[in-house]
DNA sequence: GGTAGGCAATAGTGATTCACTATACATCGT
DNA sequence: ACGATGTATAGTGAATCACTATTGCCTACC
């Protein structure tokens, strides 16, 4: 039994003679004839009594072409399912972004992408990294936006923009002096640090070796965000560090805080997104991607494919 | 987009695993990576993600999933009609029958058959023969009692049994002194005939070449019945021919009545079933056949196959 | 960092099925 | 009886299906 057969089979229900039915189906008679006896044999029912003056179709043949019209509507909608899904920018997509990011990046992105691709909602995670990670390779997300480096089996990765660092200090600080400030001095303040797990912790480290052994000088607030740590700058609990885009908008609307670049060279971190090597929306990726360049990320540079 | 197709696509949905699937599917593992790639193609989604972890379903794939699980529900439920279509002796039975057999056949036949086809309710038509061999044609009817001869292009009858005629006459009539009647002696006395349309009125008048001729002695009752006939008999406005099955059963509660034999030859009327040649359910006719042979009918000899 | 193992994709082949043309067969109406 | 109409059957070629054998790819392990 095959859809083909259903349709020879709801065609003769309707015309009621094998000649017109066939010619419906853009079949030859004989055709249909065959594939109606074989169903007929494979059901081991009679479903039509055939005659020189007319088909008539029996009781139970009737019941059988109402189910098989059925059992052809339902097999129509895999084909209209396809086609509503063959675009790349149709359905949700689940993003995950690292906690660094999210806020910054977020309020821009989310009402681009929905200008850019109004049918295709977005399904947002914010978490670490390594968590991100999992996900994506579990499928339960479908595009991250990390930092580099990130390398996983079966996950491909494409730079999107390099963003500076900045040091953030309370205003009327000693450093507020300099139009810059070198990496290493870092040791010298109270760094306030997420807590592990979040790369931009470690990757603030890396900028400033020294700060890792510098007992006491550098504060870890776990469980904390980038956006507490700047209220504790502002309360004067320290310093710290952040990416360009959570520092640069501050000062303007507030006076609590000043924020000054490294000297060259000037640390820091490339983002970018990540997916399954297996995943088929590209079209969808662009999209997150140009989203994402034509955000207002202050200090960004966008790198090139 | 076979129904094989869909097997396998729901089967790789369920196990997640080309090989598994296959097993599961009775087929080597080949064949059903083909039959993925070749729906894949056909409805130009991917509907998995192939790694060589493990293979995730896309959120397209899962919906289109759905949709194939819902086919294969309703194309499973066609093989179970077709399985309870199989006993002919299930779902109902348009059975027509003549007027002069109706009254005196069924309330016999009804229990018969339900006892012996529980399954099988008759829907019944009682009618002149000419509209039941169109409706029997039409398909309107399944199988329809008549009486012989009756020859219709793609309709096999097949003959039941024979029911002697009876004259029937209002008690004290003169012709009571006689053990049985000669036809000819029919055309002495007022007749009452059924209308036109009534097989068994030109039966009667076929004993009785004579009747036809000699104006006024037999009149007509259009739009009558065998059972008003009767009543008008024992009134004394004239006597009539029944078939034995009606004339037969009177007698005990009907001291009006009279009812003779004729003299032989015994005229008769040979009942019989008919079917289209086409009809399937031969199983059923049988049933009916039985269930009339099994009905006390007053008179009538049974006719072997 | 090389290698073994697991898994899906591909190649190549044979069997089955599908659909065609030509023709036979059945029925009905003239 | 014969022609018209309509379905079934025969016979053939093409397409599809499913198989075995093999390749290619990725991962994980040593």
């Amino acid at each position: 039994m095959t859809l083909t057969d259903l349709r020879y089979l709801v065609a003769l229900a309707r015309e009621r003679h094998f000649g017109h039915a066939a010619e419906r189906c853009n079949v030859s008679q004989p055709t249909l004839s065959v594939a109606i006896k074989k169903l007929e044999d494979e059901l081991a029912v009679t479903l039509f009594e055939r005659s020189a003056a007319d088909v008539k179709i029996t009781d139970i043949g009737a019941r059988i072409v109402a189910q098989a019209e059925r059992v052809l509507l339902e097999a129509g909608q895999i084909k209209e399912l396809a086609t509503a899904g063959r675009d790349p920018l149709s359905g949700p997509l689940k993003l995950g972004v690292i906690y660094t990011i999210g806020p910054y990046l977020l309020p821009h992105l989310i009402p681009r992408v929905h200008g850019a691709a109004p049918s295709m909602p977005l399904l947002i995670q914010e978490n670490y990294t390594a968590r991100l990670a999992e996900s994506l390779k579990r499928g339960d997300l479908d595009v991250i936006v990390v930092a580099l480096p990130f390398e996983e089996p079966g996950i491909v990765t494409q730079a999107v923009y390099d963003e500076p660092f900045r040091v953030l200090m309370p205003a009327g600080h000693a450093w507020e002096e300099d139009a810059a400030i070198p990496a290493a001095r870092l040791a010298e303040a109270p760094l306030l640090l997420l807590g592990a797990g979040n790369c931009f912790r470690d990757q603030v480290l890396e900028v400033c070796p020294l700060c890792r052994g510098g007992e006491g000088l550098q504060r870890t607030l776990e469980g904390s965000s980038l956006e507490t740590i700047r209220h504790m700058v502002a309360t004067g609990a320290g310093i710290t560090v952040l990416p360009s885009s959570a520092a640069d908008p501050l000062p303007g609307g507030n006076s609590l805080l000043t924020v000054r670049p490294f000297e060259a060279p000037e640390p820091f971190r490339r983002i970018a997104l990540a997916w399954r090597v297996t995943y088929p929306r590209s079209g969808a990726i662009d999209v997150i991607r140009a989203a994402i360049l034509g955000s207002p990320l202050q200090g960004v540079r966008p790198v090139g494919r």
